[in-house]
DNA sequence: CCGTTCCAAAACCAGATGGTTATAGAGTAG
DNA sequence: CTACTCTATAACCATCTGGTTTTGGAACGG
């Protein structure tokens, strides 16, 4: 453990279902039950996924009546868009190599050209 | 196994050591040695997570000399920040609750005073 | 050819993770 | 109170993960 939140919030995005989750959470709060029902697991198996994305600080808890209801806490995922924007620059660098190399070939393409017909 | 890309991507950098090398290497490619370095861990640890991001597509490798040279490959974080995009307006939905709540404050509060000093 | 350098692979280990079933607890409805 | 509903906890299991040390292999330098 002592785990970072940078970590806590990767880690916690690494599985599909907690993913899918937080998708369904965008539509708005749901109970633990309607959250398991798109998927072929157990209850306590949400429930435990529900304690990873809480403790990732992705989703809030509260009551109503027995049910405890869910809701999307987004923050954190600012954060990390926070922490990816620093590699932007590096996806714009490789399209430029990309462009570089169309460019080359386009080029290699048209001398081939003109040597094999001119 | 059979882990769909994202996973993998969010896999790979739910770990501090990962995503150090990651910026690392945003100042160009490196040796294994040179990764390690600024680690307490030892070189096959390092070798693993240099596997780990290489099979998350975060990174390519190549030789020079004895060396295996490690480059930086950014587009997969493109792509998790596409994913990251469709959250963005609740960030920013989060900031107005914020807004308002502070707001509520404000008022109570002046309503407070009005009624307090007279 | 031979030693050295740099790294990967193998074998192993402790602890985390994701799942299960069975049980307990909190709140509501009657 | 009782019964029921919804969810958390406990106990357990297999597998993954991140680390280790040891060994093996590929490519240069002499």
């Amino acid at each position: 453990m002592a785990e970072d939140r940078l970590s806590l919030v990767f880690g916690a995005l690494a599985d599909p279902i907690r993913r899918a989750i937080l998708i369904r959470l965008t539509e708005g709060e749901a109970t633990v039950a309607e959250l398991a029902a798109p998927f072929d697991v157990s209850q306590p198996a949400i429930s435990k996924h529900l304690r990873v994305l809480e403790h990732a600080g992705l989703v809030s808890r509260s009551r109503r009546a027995t049910a405890r209801l869910s809701r999307l806490e987004a923050e954190p995922l600012r954060e990390v868009t926070t922490w990816l924007a620093r590699y932007q620059r590096f996806w714009d660098e490789s399209h430029e190599r990309l462009d570089e190399l169309l460019a080359a070939l386009q080029a290699r393409q048209d001398d081939d050209a003109r040597h094999g017909h001119g």
